[in-house]
This record gives structure tokens, sequence and C-alpha cells, in this order.
DNA sequence: CTGTTAGCGCGTTCAA
DNA sequence: TTGAACGCGCTAACAG
């Protein structure tokens, strides 16, 4: 049978209250002595309080929900990773949702989650407009953070990362190398982030008096297969480099481009985005663009946390910067 | 303010028996009338009864703890994908605790998660002796699955996967195909699945008299960079196969070799062992046996569940078999 | 400094 | 068929 606090308090010879405060670190009103004697009690019989139970006074679980599409993608486990290892550290759990990208889904399990099982939530949104659906179910007392959305005033907490500048950085790699045909390999248009990455492209095209083409641009859906796709678009039509919107269209590109018989980088230079390190490709060869998620995941649940403790009451949106990452898929363009 | 259980009642006007009564479907001793009554109010006020006031009387969660050593390792995440559908799909949470292949963290999660937070544990432990750790631990009621383990008799429940048989086949396969030099790199052999892949490369040399070769042994320690270091060593004493204890290994041999000069299958065969599919290599060129992690993940937590809900009494010890899968990456020796 | 009382929001007797 | 009373194990308010 389960010891419940009412035992340590006979077995210790105090009252239930003196056990819970002795648990609770309130000391300042308990002498050294007795103190003592409750927690070598608690150290006998290896006692531990039933959280459900405090969690039903306290009001806190302890406990914070993570939805996101599917964990199975490098940057979801990289973020999840992120905040688990912050979330743990200072005494949370973190409770999985897998969405698979399905509105549906991720309503339902927010719903689910809500403000009675856990104290914050943490959502990865795949919905079309995540502020006005979340807030309408969940309650206004439950701190959330969105993550990979930007919202406007301070609606909600935010962090996202600074796709334009990446895109930008990236195409801007290029053309410091030489580059002038610079091919663009764009995520799906109607998703916010390939909009940003591509207008970072067209921006420092523009900066830098490289003529827009329309037919450098290969609209893709930043899957693998969009990669292998492109290639033999791309060598026919002769660009001495490709900015994709991503690394897993970077890879395949790079992929069916070397069955084709080009060289990279020496016939043709590719930047990717996102610096997802898969296993199996031999680390720094793809040249491309860091977005820090696992950062971004300690980040999120630090800002969760604070808020959780009221450390903080206004709404913030941090945006991080996009850097470059050199490897061995770029170089000058030949003469 | 929330709704409890009092104001639907008081606003149904009947007591909080009568609607637990109802939310529960206890509804045999309940008129149409008042059911359809309560039910009405608890749709127009959007009512949603306390999990943790609930818990505390009902003693399940339905949250299940989850503690493996990293979810950024394939496995794993796939893994976690097959436990979490099982599980939410029957209205379990899953709580990810990550322990990095520390003792200490495995041990403190399991000490946290213990028998008042969740209704049931699945383990992938990185512990010596799993078995009478966690059973020291937890308490004799906790439903517990242990992944990647084997028991003796009924101990515990356990779901592996038949690292032998996954060796043999491997090997099997480069026999089959007239090799009589193959190579083998091993994993940990203080690891007991390294042992037992190990173990099925020398039976299968053994069953089709084919004498085993210490020079051909080369010991790593399931990472990519052991497949690297193996290169070199392959290719100076010329063994026309390789089999890689697992595909991290099998992928570092095969992207050093090639490095080298050495054709993949041409020259040397490689078959990997365990069937990830890391993003970026061309699908399908790794031959290599498949452990199928998903539905590993599954039937744990479906023989948690069954075991949670009384379907089952007896522990289980539930054994996957390996299966080859054809890549590119194995062909004919050359005569 | 310590203990008594009350109540968190539910499900579960037992009596009506 | 319904409801009043009790208790799950704990913390908080108030006395002493």
């Amino acid at each position: 049978m389960k010891l419940t606090i009412k035992d340590i308090a006979r077995i210790a010879n105090v009252s239930p209250t003196t056990v819970s405060r002795v648990m609770n670190g309130k000391t300042e009103y308990v002498t050294q002595e007795t103190q003592e004697r409750v927690l070598k009690v608690i150290e006998e019989t290896n006692y531990q309080p039933n959280q459900i139970a405090r969690s039903l006074v306290t009001r806190e679980t302890r406990t914070i929900g993570l939805v996101l599409p599917d964990i199975r993608n490098p940057f979801f486990t990289e973020l999840s990773r992120g905040i688990e290892d912050y979330a743990n550290q200072l005494g949370y759990f973190v409770i999985l949702c897998n969405t698979d990208h399905k509105s549906e889904k991720e309503i339902q399990y927010i719903s689910l989650l809500k403000d009675k099982y856990i104290d914050g939530l943490i959502v990865v949104s795949s919905l079309e407009n995540p502020i006005s659906h979340i807030k309408k179910i969940t309650t206004e007392n439950t701190p959330i953070v969105l993550i990979d959305h930007k919202a406007n005033d301070e609606e909600i907490n935010c962090v996202y990362f600074n796709n334009y500048q990446g895109g930008y950085l990236a195409t801007k790699h290029l053309i410091d190398l030489g580059h002038k045909n610079i091919g663009c390999i764009t995520g799906p248009l109607h998703v916010q982030s390939a909009v940003e990455r591509f207008n970072g492209y067209k921006d420092a095209l523009r900066d830098n008096n490289i003529s827009f083409k329309d037919e450098f641009i290969f609209q893709g859906n930043y899957r693998y297969e969009d990669g292998i796709e492109s290639a033999k678009y791309y060598k026919s039509i002769g660009v001495t480099s490709i900015f994709a919107s991503n690394d897993l269209m970077a890879l395949g590109a790079n992929q069916k481009l070397a069955e084709l018989g080009v060289k990279i980088p020496e016939d043709i230079s590719i930047v990717g985005l996102d610096n997802i390190t898969p296993i199996g490709i031999s680390d720094s060869f793809l040249t491309t663009i860091n977005q820090p998620f696992y950062e971004m995941g300690k980040t999120a649940c630090s800002l969760l946390l604070d808020q959780l403790k009221g450390l903080i009451q206004t709404n913030k949106n941090i945006q991080f910067d996009a850097t470059l990452v050199l490897g061995k898929s770029t170089a000058h363009p030949k003469k």
C-alpha cells in the first residue's frame, strides 16, 4: 500500500501540515529538529507525495504540451530536444502530440490538452490562422508559444526564423562567388516561409544588379523529390548555381545532378537552407544556411516557463537569425 | 472562472452525482429526459471535467511515460511515433524523456514518472541490468514494457528484434551472391545486440563452410565514423564484401570507399542492418536488413495498454523478425 | 513554531 | 431513478 502524507505525519509524530511544510521548503517556521525528524522518516520510508493530489490544489501539473506536425521531420526532432532539455531541467515534463499537418488533429489535441491538463502549450501550427483558432479553444490564462509563426503586436508569444534573411544570405553567397545565373527552387508558395525565402532570393539579385529571370525558377514543395525533378531542368538551361529553398531539395538536386554527370560544385554550385545534418551524408558537404532549431526550441520553452511563473507579462516575438554554413557544394563559377 | 460539476448540476437542476453519471455513461439508472437535459447544459456551457480531480479518485491519468536514449536517433524517432500513434488513438498521452544513454538520468526519470504520475511505462534502457533496476524503483502494479531487451521467463514485458537473424540473413545474402571474403564491422561487443549480430555473421559462415578469419573483422561502435575508419583497412586487405552491423557504419564505409575510388557494388558489396532511411540518400541504395521500429513501438504500446486494462496478466516476450531489403549496394563478386 | 479545519473537483457509497 | 455525504491526498488559512 502506498504511503500518504498522513502516514508520514503519524510516524514522525507531527501533523500532515508540518510534513507538507518540510517537503515544500517552507521551513522558516519549522524547528531544525522537527524538520530533520520528518526528513528522516521521508528518507526511510522512501515516501513520494502524490503529484495528482498536489496538482489538484496547487493548480499546476508541471507538464507542458508540445503539438507539432511530425516528430520524424528532422527540424521538429531537434526542436523537441531543445524544448525537452530545457523543460526537464526545470522539472517539467513534455507531452508530445503529432498532428501530421492535419487541422482536425491539431484542434483536437489542443482541446484535449487544454488548460486542465497542462500548464502551458507550445505549438507548431498547421492551421491557416493559428492565433484565432488556438485562442478560441484555450482559455485566457493558458500560456502559449507559437513556433514558426509571426504575430502582430503582442497577441501571443512567437519564436520564428528569419526566412527572408536566409534566402538573401544564400543567394548573396553565390553572387559573391561570382555567379550570375542563379536558379532558385522555391518551396510551396502558399506557405509564408517559402514566400519569404523566395523574396530574399529576389532582393539579393536586385541589390546586386542581377536581373530576375523567370526561367531560373523551379517551384518545389520542400520535398527531396522536388530537388530530383529540378535537376534535369537546370542541367538543360545551363545555370551555374542553384539556391534550393531547403536542404532536402538541395540534396535531391545534388543527387540527381551527380547522376547526370554534372560535377558539384565545379559545374554547378548548390546552396541549401535549414542545415539539417542527415545521417550518411558526409558532414559539411552541403553549403547551407543554418536555422537554429535546438535554440529555437529552448527559447520557446524558456518563454513559456517565464510566463508560467509570472516573470513576464507581455507577449514577445523573437526572431532568429540566419547564418551561412560553408560546405563543399559551392565554388566560383568556371570562366 | 472555470465551470465545475457543481455548476452544471445547478444549471441543469440535478445533483452533481447525476451529472457524473451522465458523463461516465452510467446511464442505466438515469431517465432519458434528465440525461438529455444534462447533456444539453454540458454542450451549451462547453463544460469539460477537471482531469486532475478525476484522476485523483479514479487513479488513472491516461498518460504513459516513454523513456529512451535520444529521440534524434532515427530508430527512436520511428519507435516513438509507433507508440504515440497507438496511444493517442486510445486516448492516452505520452510523456517523452531523453536519457542520453545516462544511467542516472534514466533512473531519475523513471523515479519521477513513477506510479503516481503515469499509468504505465515504456523504456528503452541504457542500464546494465534494466529489469532489476527498474523493478526496484517502480512499484509492483506499474505496467512496464521494455524495448530492445529480452527477459527470462515472464519477469516483464519485452519487445525486441531478432538481431541474430539479422546478422545471419545479411551474411547469407552475401554468400548467396557468391562472396567468400566477407568482412564484418561489428558493433560494440559489450552490447547484447552487437554480439548477436556478430554471432549471426559467424554462424552463417559456418553453415556454408566458409572459414572465419580474424583479419576480416573490424570492431566498430555503431557510429558513422567507424564505417569511415574501416574503409581504408578493408580496401587494403581485399575483401569482396562487407557486412556492417548497422546502417550508419555501412553508409560510412560506403562514403569513404567511394572516395578511395572503390566502386560499390562492383568492387565491394556492402550490406547494412536496421533499414534507417536517411534523408538525402537515394532510396533503396543500401541493401540492408529491416528492423520494424514503428511496428515494435505499436506492439509495445498495445502490450502496455492491454495490461493496463487487465486484458492480459502474464508478461510476454515478443520477438520481431529480420527481413532482407534489396538495394544497389550488393552484387555478385567479380570473377 | 505547530496543528486543526477546510476545500481543490471529482467518483462512489448508501439511503431515500 | 436520484441525491447527500464522504473521501482521494494534498496545501492553505487560521488559530493557538
